[in-house]
Parts: C-alpha cells; structure tokens; sequence
RNA sequence: GCGCUCGUAGCUCAGCUGGAUAGAGUACUUGACUACGAAUCAAGUGGUCGGAGGUUCGAAUCCUUCCGAGCGCGCCA
C-alpha cells in the first residue's frame, strides 16, 4: 500500500495505541493481509500482549472500537479478526490517492535517497572473452538495481570494471605476437582474439612453459613497455566494441568505463599504504595481508612482484570514495567471489577506512549445466550470451507471425519482446539461486513470463487506441468500485513500495513478482469488465484504470530494463 | 577437510522485518471467442515447506544437528 497511505492512516490512529508508540513503528507494523477479504491493509497487535497483559484478540477487538470511535473520514470499515485489526478505504479515498500517485509525474518515484550518491559496479566482462549467460545476470540484475537506486532518489555512478589487467594480457599479448599470422585480425577482430585466446590456454595444457612466457609479458605490460601496451590496448577496444552491441541490446549503461588497468599507476602508493599501517606480511615468497580468523590472507602482490585482483580492487574502492565521492559502493558479482570480496573489505577496515561500512556485495547464483557443471569459456564450455538473444528473437518472430502476421515492425517487436523475455526471466527469480542452464526453460515464454506483461500492456493500449473518449485526467466522480476494479485499484497502489522493498533488499525480483500480479489483476478485470461501453461515465473510469495500469507496467518493466512494445 | 549458499506441488519457481486457510506458472481435467487482441480468462486435481529437535502466543522464515546439491578455500579474475 502507498506510503502517503499509511502515513494517514498512522497518524489518525496514534491516539489509541499506548504511549511511546511513534508512527514510524505504527507504520512498519502494517502489512498486507494474506486474505483479501479481510481488508485492504492490516495491522497485527500481537506484540501488545506482554505490555497490556491481554490476549492478542481481546486488545485487537478493544482498539478496533476506539479506532471507530475516531471517526475517520476516509476509513469505510475497521474489523478485528483473531489478533489483527483489518481496514477497509473508502472508495473516493483510494481514487484520490490512485490519481496523485498517477499525476505524480514520474510514476513511482521517490525522493528518500536524495543527495546520496551510490556507486554501483556490475557487468563487468573480461576483455578477449565473449559474454556468456553468466554476463547476462551480471549485467541485467546490476542494471536493474541501478534503476532502482535511482527510482528511490540517488544519484548513480554505473561502472564496468572491466577485466582489462592481469597476466592473462601478458599471454595474450604473447600469442599475438607469435600467432597472429594464423587469425583474420582485419576482419573479425573480436572472434580472433577469443580463438587465439582458446588456443594459447590448450597450448599451455601440453607446455607450462608458455604460462612462463604469459607471466612476463604481463610484467613487461605492468613496467609499461609501450609497445606491449599498443597491442594491449588493441584487445581492450576490439573487445569493448562487442560489449557495447550487446548491452546496447539489453538497455546496459554505463557511465564510467574504469577497468582493473585504471588503477595500475596507483598500485605502488596502495602498497606503501598498507606497509605503512603494518599490515603487509611476506608469505611464501609473496606479500598479504592476514585475516583475524580463518579466512585465507589477502594477496597483495605476487612473489614476483606483479599485482593481483585484489590490489586492484583495493585501489578501486579507495578511488571510488575518495575520487568519485560515494556513499554506497556496491559490487554485483557471482556468488564465487564471495570469499574474494570479504577479504578486501577486511583490508580496508584494516587500513582505517571506516567508511568500508557502505560498500557491499551484491552476488548472485551461478548458471551451470546439468551434466558438465560449472562453465567455463576456457575449456570452450560456455553458452554465449548473444546466441540466447538471437534465438530468444528469433523464436518471436515465428510466434509473432503466426499470431499477429500482420503486424508491420515485425523485428522491431521481436527484438523487443525476445530481448525482453530473457531478461524477465533471469530477474524474475531470487537472484541468490543457481540456475541450471537449458534452452527449453530460457526460451520458455508461456505463463509468468515477460512477454505475458508486455501482451497486457499491449492491450491496455489498444483499448485506449480504439476509445473515442479521451483518458480524463482526472479520477471520474464515480468512484464505487466492483470487485474487480477495486482488486486492481489496491495493486496499482502498491507500486510504490515494492519499489522501496526491492531496492532495501537489492531484489529485482520482488518487482517481477509485482507486475506478474498487477497483469494478473487487470486481465480478470479485463474479462469481467467491458471497458468501452455506452455509459461515458463508466467508460470513463475504467479507462482511467486501464491506462493507469499500462503506465505502472511501463515504468515497472523500465525498471527491469525492458522495453514495451505498441503492439505485438 | 573447513567455510558460505540453497533444498517449498509431478516440473519451474514466489513467499517482504517470524503472522491469519503456504501462493503463481506449467502439466493434467473442464468451461468461456458473432466481446475492448484467446500470447487471455474462469473452475478443479495436486504440498508431512529435505529429516529431526529447539526458541515463540505464532516458524517455510530464527537457532542446533543430520542428509542432499552448489560454490569457495595464496601467487587466475
């Protein structure tokens, strides 16, 4: 239920409830009843019991009366029910607040985080590797809580910390210079650079040796040998080419490109740091930092003097605060880094920096295969990302024209709602799960499914395309509602805080779960209730309905990332 | 071995800080297009919430333990 709702609700009924009672604590306890027939907002009493010495139905029957004595204006019906008390709105009221929480410009928003300012890391590939399904939730859950930040009011700094450093690049580099001549550099670049990428891993199976070779390269690259960091950077923009078409597809946006080699000139200074604050051991040959418990220690700095993962993103984080002036600096990556990400911020409130308290963590579940495992794009078990969206399309296109064939952007539709399907899928689930990768269940987009949210906004608009009255602007004065109507009217007014739960728990999902119930909602509507008809009165209100949900279904789909189409 | 995460209907999954009779989709059985698009809707079948203890007025949710799965565990990122 709307927050302004709550608010008003809380602050009548106040009076009644024992002192030191503040309505912000009144206000957490509602919730939504389990059982619509109970009412439209409810409230448990259950923690009462101790301080008044009553029974929990006996103190909700007691404050039931008082709050009917109140005669609130805007409360229909107050009833208790075992330990809850249960409030029913009058019809007007929730017509009023339904029109200033649709004429409220931007639908949703909220101004809680304003002036904070929240870093937000995610995607993040690594360069010469092709995107695969685990970049897909890398990337569309990132993207999708960075909407989120900013429906709540903050200002958002989206990175790509791009894997653009590490001995990796000393490998390549020296597959490059010794195999180029066997790739089509010139006119697949992007393809090239993953073959040569593949096969200097299979070499090195057969002779270690060239890992030797790899690692000095990447000393070389590191000491800054312009040459190497020519050839280097070559990769970087063959590789970011690529990227940029795919998140161009799944509405993917960045605002910073600062890979792992950003930070590179600022390693020495990060060292001294942590020599100076007595944190850095030498450990078989390398130096770390311990952890106090039974966590392995931190590496800093390999024994041969080159950097690692971790360095770089000590310095990252230390860039991010005091550079880019966060207040929240959040990290989004698989669950396998866990470990990796809980050392560094060890680190860093070692080193003193209190405000290691605003960074977080935000991971998600592994795609794996059923048979094979965990994947990986170095033994060439990998299910690139861009097939997935090109199949995803491809199959809409074939639903398209046997549905719609008459449709005229045909393509243009099937980009859209293909591209979307995937990605409603992957949000539409706890993001903390492992999912097990099949091509039946990814392409699966029959029930709760994108495209189901997408056809009922699609209809929503060509109802409003077909009416000859205009959408009022303004809620009619009829506001009685039948059931149906009223179900819809107390969804679209929970919009609000499913935002601000999403966002407090970092879970997209929670918003996926939302629009599946709002469309649900407006489809039995849409069944029951004849919209256009030949009482402009009754037209009229349902049409402000209908176009009150398609707007929250945008907006909420904007948030996911996905678009809606005219018609499909 | 140690650590972390997960285990809910035949299948895929929701379940918000513990709250009312555990919910969707799918599959299966029915019904609704001379209706604003049937990629829809309505109804039915289907659950010892992995097992066992515990905390609580109340547990799918918190604690302990066992079982099962996944991930991680020093010079990769």
């Amino acid at each position: 239920m709307k927050l302004q709702i709550k608010e008003k609700l809380a602050s009548e009924i106040l009076k009644v409830f024992p002192e030191g009672l503040t309505r912000t604590q009144l206000m957490a306890l509602f919730e939504k009843p389990k059982n619509e027939k109970h009412g439209h907002l409810s409230m448990p009493v259950f923690f009462l019991a101790a301080t008044l010495k009553k029974a929990p139905p006996i103190i909700a029957k007691d404050l039931c009366e008082k709050i009917s004595e109140l005669g609130i204006t805007f409360l229909d019906e107050v009833t208790s029910v075992s330990g809850f008390i249960n409030f029913k709105f009058k019809s007007h009221f929730l017509a009023d607040e339904l029109e200033q929480f649709i004429k409220a410009g931007a639908i949703g928003l909220t101004k809680k985080g304003e002036a904070k300012k929240m870093v937000i890391d995610y995607g993040s590939p690594n360069v010469a590797k092709p995107m695969n399904v685990g970049h897909l939730r890398a990337s569309v859950i990132g993207q999708a809580l960075r909407n989120l930040a900013e429906s709540q009011g903050y200002e958002v700094v989206g990175l790509n910390h791009l894997g653009d450093w590490g001995v990796q690049f000393g490998k390549l580099v020296w597959a490059y210079q010794n195999w180029k001549q066997d790739y089509d550099f010139e006119n697949q670049p992007f393809k090239s650079l993953f073959n040569i990428y593949v096969r200097f891993h299979a070499e090195a199976e057969k002779n270690p040796e060239l890992n030797e070779f790899g690692a000095a390269k990447f000393r070389e690259l590191e000491a800054g040998d312009p040459e190497i960091l020519e050839i280097w950077k070559l990769f970087v923009d063959m590789s970011l080419v690529e990227y940029d078409k795919i998140w161009a597809r799944l509405g993917v946006k960045h605002d910073l490109v600062r890979g792992e080699s950003f930070y590179s000139d600022q390693l020495d200074d990060l060292i001294d740091k942590i020599k100076e604050a007595g944190l850095l051991e030498k450990s078989e040959g390398a130096f770390v930092v311990s952890m106090d418990d039974d966590r392995p220690p931190c590496l800093i700095q390999k024994s041969d003097g080159a950097s690692l993962y971790a360095t770089r993103d000590l310095a990252s984080a230390i860039y991010r605060k005091e550079v880019l002036g966060c207040d929240l600096n959040v990290y989004v990556t698989g669950v396998d880094q866990k470990l990796h990400f809980s050392q560094v911020f060890t680190v860093l409130e070692k080193m003193n920096y209190d405000w290691v308290s605003e960074c977080s963590h935000i991971m998600f579940g592994m795609y794996r295969f059923k048979d094979s495992g965990k994947m990986s794009t170095r033994k060439g078990r990998a299910i690139f990302l861009e097939d997935i969206l090109n199949q995803s399309v491809e199959k809409v296109k074939g639903i398209i024209q046997e549905k719609n064939p008459d449709l005229k952007n045909i393509e243009e539709v099937a980009e859209i709602v293909g591209v979307g399907a995937i990605i409603f899928n992957d949000l539409a689930n706890d993001r903390i799960k492992d999912v097990d990768f099949e091509w039946d269940k990814i392409l699966n987009f029959s029930g709760n499914s994108g495209p189901y949210v997408q056809y009922t906004a699609v209809r929503c608009k060509s109802i409003m395309r077909k009416s000859t009255i205009p959408v009022p602007e303004r809620f009619p004065s009829m506001p009685q509602f039948e059931e149906a109507e009223l179900d819809l009217v107390l969804r679209l007014l929970n919009y609000e805080t499913t935002l601000g739960e999403a966002f407090k728990h970092s879970k997209p999902n929670y918003v996926a779960a939302y629009l599946l119930e709002l469309c649900q909602s407006y489809n039995s509507f849409y069944n029951k209730c004849k919209v256009l008809s030949d009482d402009p009165r009754l037209t009229q209100k349902r049409l402000y309905l209908v176009d009150a949900t398609q707007k929250v279904i945008t907006e909420g789909l904007k948030i996911l990332n996905i678009k809606t189409p005219e018609q499909m």
